[in-house]
DNA sequence: GCGATAAGGGAAAACCTTTTCCCAACTCAG
DNA sequence: CTGAGTTGGGAAAAGGTTTTCCCTTATCGC
């Protein structure tokens, strides 16, 4: 009989409820409940001697019980398609951070782009009474392969495209794309390129759009975006293009910013390949701020951040004052990007 | 009035019960319960009317109350502190494939590093009465920040350290690392450099030592590992190192074995900055397989892939196990990689 | 036509908590 | 000492489902 070191048997023995509390305490279990939750009156005495007992034998409410009186699961579903990008995991540790300080727990659904697995998620979701979901994307431009709409619970979509008359919650590309550029004013250049996405992509047109805008305000020549592809490959290729023979040296743009930051990448790297330095020749900043790429760049790279993990807490917050019967104004609300200052962009003339 | 396009009132009127059906089919509610679920006896008839019945209400069981009843919620919690890393979204993938194919759901719960946050969401997972805990990390050698060894339902650890006793699954880093170098032998690759990640980690001394052993078994001279970090920027250095000048050409390595992808970047670039060509002059194999780093090497970066979704898989699976009451083997499973080759190191001889 | 058996279906308890309503006992003023 | 008011605490219903046990009715053999 080894009196030391209990072996804590894996034996599942059955959680503490509120009856044993009470039997224990020599109450009722509606004086148990109501001197746990501070309602109803008994002496101070009562009160805390109840509360002793339940501390002592470990009590803790069961959610599921709670959850069928109160009809409301204090769970919502977060429905994701973005299985492997990069843009999911900051927000939907926005969106739990939000949550779980209010009490509400995440469920996570990965349905690809499967419409089967998405409605299997949903109707689990449902089953389980969710008080919400929330429908996140690697788009803002594309809709969920789910039909989200007649579903009697709230919605929130953060980062995809909403459902007519929901609430989404989206980055506000234009402004980020013309932080960048009004960025690049400031320092002085003047030749600013912009070399960017496909151009199925809803963003590019946003993003090109702005900083058309911001060179045109300023009464300079606004060159053509290049669109391509969000690969380093297609930064090369557009170095090429931008800084080829063609063009006179003088031609040559001061500053490129690009769609995100692969692209940058390759700017960079083929810029440096073709011996033109950044930032002293050209400045480069990119899109996304995805640290790992940003930081890597030689020099580190400026980029925007869409401030994901932001756009997730507003959402989770969104949500739930949605669920608390609070009425949102549906439409898309767009959350302000920032700029993230590294080395690629350059310092400014007087500094 | 328009009578077209009713406009789906956002009121949110309570989902139908089994005792609608029941009513509405002219039976008992246990009569409905035992028709919709195949138990009892019954006429064929009165079942697939009562079946009828609940399909035109849209009636779907509330699983709050048959969690209650069946001390089992279908629901698993999914402990991480992986915010932002490439690791745990395809391990959570996996975890939610193998779970929701068995009816049950995953709560996302971030804890990043702190523990208060960690005991905040374990307390939640055990008031929700989760049926067990898959716990996640980023590093295979390091403790989750919470303490999940005495909690009278299962856990499992994937890709983090598990409690001793308790069911781990890891990746098996040194058969990977036999993976990458004997592929290189294969080749004919004969002075195989190793280029990996800082002292501090399991992992790379479990690939070093597998790396020294295979070169070994073959009779090889076995090189010392250069550690440095996960950087590209070390894979630069370590070019520097390996293929500096105090080395004859004849020295040199040709093939190099590198610890991510990253720092295999770093050596790729550094080698074409040297004019050594990848993959003729010398081979480059990675560790991760980031496809998305992977795939913008020139050329694209052959890489030792970890089937993190797998392992989300089987860690769901033996999750689901122990919670039906199997009693698992306690330790820890290593879980094979795979080499996914791409160009970088280059083809057979004979090929 | 009678008893036995099977078939079809229902009543009620159970899961755990919260909340409303009620009851008994006590206090206090008159 | 009586009536009103207050205090402390309990009984019971509610939430939605499953399951056990029971009851009624029909069927069948003789």
């Amino acid at each position: 009989m080894s009196a030391d070191a209990e072996p804590a048997p894996v034996s599942a023995k059955p959680p503490v409820t509120l009856r044993e509390v009470a039997a224990a305490a020599g109450v009722s279990v509606a004086t148990a409940s109501k001197a746990l939750n501070g309602q109803g009156r008994m002496t101070a005495e009562t009160r805390e001697r109840i509360r002793a007992v339940a501390q002592r034998l470990g009590f803790r409410p069961n959610h599921l019980a709670q959850s069928l009186l109160r009809k409301r699961s204090f769970t919502v579903g977060l429905l994701t398609n973005d299985t492997y990008g990069r843009f999911s995991l900051p927000l939907m540790a926005g969106v739990s951070d939000a949550l779980v300080d209010n009490g509400v727990s995440v469920f996570l659904c990965n349905v690809e782009d499967d419409t089967r697995l998405g409605q299997l998620h949903v109707e689990a979701m449902l089953d389980k009474r969710v008080d919400g979901i929330i429908a996140t994307g690697k788009r803002i431009d594309r809709h969920l392969p789910i039909d989200l709409s007649n579903l009697r619970i709230p919605v929130v979509y953060a980062f995809t495209q909403p459902d007519p008359g929901a609430v989404g919650l989206v980055s506000d590309d234009a402004g980020g794309a013309r932080l960048a550029v009004e960025h690049f004013l400031r320092l002085g250049r003047r030749r600013i390129a912009h070399v960017t996405g496909p151009a199925g992509f809803a963003v590019v047109h946003a993003r090109a759009e702005a900083y058309r805008e911001v060179l045109a305000a300023h009464g300079l020549p606004v060159g053509e975006p290049l669109l391509g592809a969000w690969s380093e490959a297609w930064g090369h290729d557009a170095v090429a293009r931008l800084f080829g023979s063609g063009r006179g040296r003088e031609g040559w743009p001061d500053a490129v910013f690009c769609g995100n930051d692969q692209i940058a990448r390759g700017v960079i790297d083929a810029l440096r390949e073709r011996g033109i330095r950044v930032p002293d020749d050209v400045g480069v900043i990119g899109f996304d701020n995805w640290e790992i790429v940003a930081e890597a760049t030689r020099p580190p790279l400026t980029s925007v951040d869409m401030n994901l993990a932001s756009l997730g807490r507003e959402a989770g917050l969104a949500l739930l004052s949605l669920v608390g019967g609070q009425p949102a104004a549906p439409g898309i609300r767009k959350l302000p990007c920032r700029l993230v200052v590294r080395q690629s962009c350059g310092r400014p003339p007087g500094g």
